[in-house]
DNA sequence: ATAAACCGGACTAATAGTGTACGGATTAAA
DNA sequence: TTTAATCCGTACACTATTAGTCCGGTTTAT
């Protein structure tokens, strides 16, 4: 079905939060009430998100989350791979992965998919979190909805 | 991981063999001996690409399938949403369904996914069936390997 | 020392995808 | 008219992936 996961979707919601108070350290359970996504997956998002360094992490008691960067320098790309690996299109798309296909010997067009492939990440490439950030950004955020 | 199934890279290797002999009708048992792909999933395949008109099929004991037009006329998209179903990355993406999103109330950018969506269809739109198509055309087509 | 907060990984349940099977419909040919 | 080849549609079991949670460990301000 070509759809990523629910994580990558949460991670926008979550960045909104960040980048409206960037520079701001925010924790996991203030991110997670203000969003409505249960904590223990906002802390999942934080963490996937904190090891490609999208989000910066302070631990301790004062510590908390907040953003890298400002969201235009943040790819689509990035984030996605962040949240859901690499991204390759079929299993026989990756670099020279072709090992887990059993019709490799056969097939006629062995690892063409890589155009697709690349299709795709150049769109994704091309777009920032900042085109994801609805127009909504100076709304209140302690509030729920 | 945003990869596509199985069936897609199925589909491509058994429309090769088609478009090798376009006009020819061959049935899924000779697909399936000709890509080495158990006779059932061509079959399946087979059956997918004729829902969508990408290739024809006739009933009865001559019957079989043959491609409907040439390889050019088939865009990537075409194929993918034959076998995928409709391209949409996310759950909350696709037109205005974000029924399924529990928290579509308060999401800061609700539908925005879309762009992303729009931005991948349109690079899989730039891409047809015979660039799928490994160079590799005028192959023997009776034998294996 | 204590408590707030992140880290890493493991674990379970739910969901989606893979591959197969079966009964039915259609049609050329015997 | 009967038969057999061939597609059609759906339904099913099996497997892989994803979603969501939990827990023990580490860091650090007070
Ligand atoms: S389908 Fe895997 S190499 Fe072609
Ligand atoms: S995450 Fe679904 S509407 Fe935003």
């Amino acid at each position: 079905m070509i759809k990523l996961s629910k994580l990558s979707d949460y991670a926008i919601v979550v960045l909104s939060c960040l980048a409206a108070e960037r520079g701001q350290l925010q924790t996991a359970v203030m991110l997670a009430q203000q969003t409505g996504i249960p904590e223990p997956t906002v802390a999942k998002v934080l963490k996937l998100l904190s090891k490609k360094e999208i989000v910066n992490s302070v631990r301790g008691v004062k510590g908390g989350y907040s953003m890298t960067r400002i969201p235009d320098q943040v790819t689509v790309t990035e984030l996605i791979e962040a949240l859901e690996g690499p991204i390759s299109i079929t299993s026989c798309a990756d670099s020279e992965i072709e090992s887990d296909c059993h019709i490799a010997q056969l097939c006629p067009m062995r690892g063409n998919w890589n155009k697709v492939n690349s299709a795709v990440k150049s769109a994704l490439d091309g777009m920032n979190l900042s085109d994801l950030l609805l127009p909504v950004s100076p709304q209140r955020k302690g509030g729920r909805a």
